[in-house]
DNA sequence: AATGATAATTGTAATTAATACATTTATTTT
DNA sequence: AAAATAAATGTATTAATTACAATTATCATT
């Protein structure tokens, strides 16, 4: 046991990322404790005896959304001294993108969780804007080296819908023509023979992901980058 | 109070770069006490009560070198549950940069402290290699992203020096042209009316920073990457 | 004084990547 | 049949990256 070793209670924060149409969205909760109960906050909860800080995170993720085993990214760990009023709690920030189709409804309204545009953020309890906004970085960071959408859009989509997804990371406005060659060019795309006809008149070709080629230039540094 | 937040104590793990001819180098520590007393480490200390996470990584590397407020950048924080046989610790690991030249040689010593080239680190305590392969990767992301030298290196120092080192970063050979081509468009160097004679016959001439424009360029997006 | 050795310094051409930009197409609605 | 809507497409310009080898300044040796 160590003499000087102060201890502190250890808590993880989740970022959790969803796209829907246009934007790019957040998922909060009502904070139920004290201090700041009621206001909007990260989901969070106490990294456990026995559990891992990743493992906590995913647990928290999943007592939410019902998701298991969502690929969490850490951000970064927040420490000042006062930043909860009650008691010293240092945070671990982690950040997950989900489909917005995939996760469990009933549980995230039984938590009074809310999606929210990162466009519109309510103010957040402590220090969490401050999280969201490291997290919004490393999610550009990681969408300018390695191809980013498969965790975040249905199995099938169209090219516009990537494009938006990009344009809402990004927070700005890409040339349609130069999108679709960077797109394709990289060869992770595969054409199907089928159109989403919702939101035109014309209607645009689905693609999906090939998981094998999509994994391939993940991480492979032979990433040349998009927005 | 948290009811159910249980305690675990919290330190910070410093990976500590200095640039040396050739070599980028690692200071490291015997660790003072058990478990694996004795073994290399990095320098590390616990967090105290009521000091923030960053200071107490500045305090631990002032304790070390006698450098104080040099810039440390959070590489991440380890938590497994084993990582540390004793007792349940987390460690926050940060990384600096410093001049070879500038730290209190005495204080090193007498903390047994001893540098290693990056090529050939010994074994070390718990999980701290993964830490080191962390932060290098860190470093790497950063030289690529902003011009870096400037803490690593002398105040005065040649082409080929800084060639040298962006080399020691990415291991691997860099084009004598291209490298002198790109550093110099980059507008952050001045040249001196002075040659450096040591490492010549013919003497390299002798560059610094200018400070406005290298931070200029730090961290502004406009840098397009060297390495 | 001449020669050899050593590391520093320099430029250009070829390739590849990034950017800017406007029209046509397929389809539904009126 | 015409209008409206969003999807799809190509080319020229500019900028960045890469590949590549000869010359220069100086010291040490003969």
């Amino acid at each position: 046991m160590y003499k000087e070793g102060y201890k502190v209670v250890l808590a993880v924060d989740c970022i959790i990322f969803g796209f829907d149409q246009n934007d790019l969205k957040l998922l909060l909760v009502h904070r139920n404790m004290e201090p700041e109960r009621g206001k909007w906050s990260l989901v969070g909860g106490f990294v456990q005896e026995n559990e891992d800080l990743d493992k906590a995170a995913n647990r928290v993720l999943e007592q939410l959304t019902g998701l298991k085993d969502i690929y969490m990214d850490q951000v970064g760990t927040f420490g000042k001294v006062d930043r909860d009023p009650a008691e010293r709690v240092i945070s671990v920030a982690y950040y997950a993108l989900i489909n917005t189709a995939n996760y469990n409804e009933r549980l995230v309204l039984q938590h009074g969780a809310n999606w929210f545009s990162i466009k519109a953020l309510p103010n957040l309890v402590f220090d969490h804007a401050e999280m969201v906004d490291a997290a919004i970085g490393n999610l550009r960071l990681t969408a300018r080296n390695s191809p980013i959408g498969f965790e975040l859009l249905p199995t099938k989509f169209t090219l516009p819908q990537l494009q938006r997804l990009y344009e809402a990371i990004y927070q700005s406005k890409l040339d349609d023509r130069n999108f679709r060659k960077k797109i394709l060019a990289m060869n992770i795309l595969e054409k199907l023979d089928e159109k989403e006809r919702d939101s035109s008149r014309k209607g645009a070709w689905l693609y999906r992901f090939d998981p094998e080629k999509y994994q391939q230039s993940f991480r492979s540094g032979s990433f040349t980058g998009l927005g």
